[in-house]
DNA sequence: ACATATACCATATGACACACAGTATGTCAA
DNA sequence: TTGACATACTGTGTGTCATATGGTATATGT
């Protein structure tokens, strides 16, 4: 693992549940997940995606139901009142950030 | 420790290291750059920072010298060409990430 | 039949933010 | 002159999470 991976993989955290909490406003299961995130030019792992869906459902941040009248059982997320809360607070977060990073590079001009 | 802390811990990781790799285009000790990015509203624990700058500079990001002559003795770090590159990849993560949000956030429209 | 796509899960590993605890010197005011 | 507070750094946890590895099981086209 050379670094900037690396970097790109701590620059993911967080980043990766505003998105979902972003996509999710409209249900959707994880295998449908990633392959949208896909064609927006975004990989994510499967085995990342998994974790956080259920890391966010308990924190209940998401709820999800099972669907098997389709011909693969599908378990569908949507994002919950309480998930509108976090996701607002990350955009917050990430709106400050953005100016903290705009800020300095203006200092630097790099 | 609620939620909403943890999520700006996790938006924080990454965040950081670009933070400090444009800071550092001046060489700044750890207590300094403590001070300095809490002017500008970002608080850093500096049980968050040394370790972080220990790290980057173990990666060639950044290097060090101590200098002894002021009152205390001070380590000074300052970025290194390989940190600049770090810091470009960095910044294009940061930069397709917030291009990323802004579309979810316009289909979202919330 | 068999490969490939779909759809999910469990367990382990490693990186890192932060907590907690400590060392040691400098400064200033009562 | 002492003791509180600021300065400046270090070491050793702990918990969370992205990712790696390696599954299970069904559907579909050839």
């Amino acid at each position: 693992m050379n670094e900037v991976d690396n970097a790109e993989k701590e620059m993911n955290r967080g980043f990766l549940q505003l998105v979902v909490l972003l996509l999710l406003e409209k249900a959707m299961y994880g295998y449908m997940i990633v392959r949208v995130l896909e064609e927006q030019g975004l990989t994510v792992d499967e085995n990342t995606l998994y974790p956080l869906l259920r890391r966010l459902e308990e924190k209940g941040a998401l709820s999800s139901r099972w669907d098997a009248t389709e011909a693969k059982a599908r378990k569908y997320y949507e994002v919950t009142d309480q998930g509108r809360v976090l996701r607002g607070s990350l955009l917050e977060i990430w709106v400050k950030q953005g100016k903290t990073i705009q800020t300095l590079r203006q200092e630097v001009r790099s």
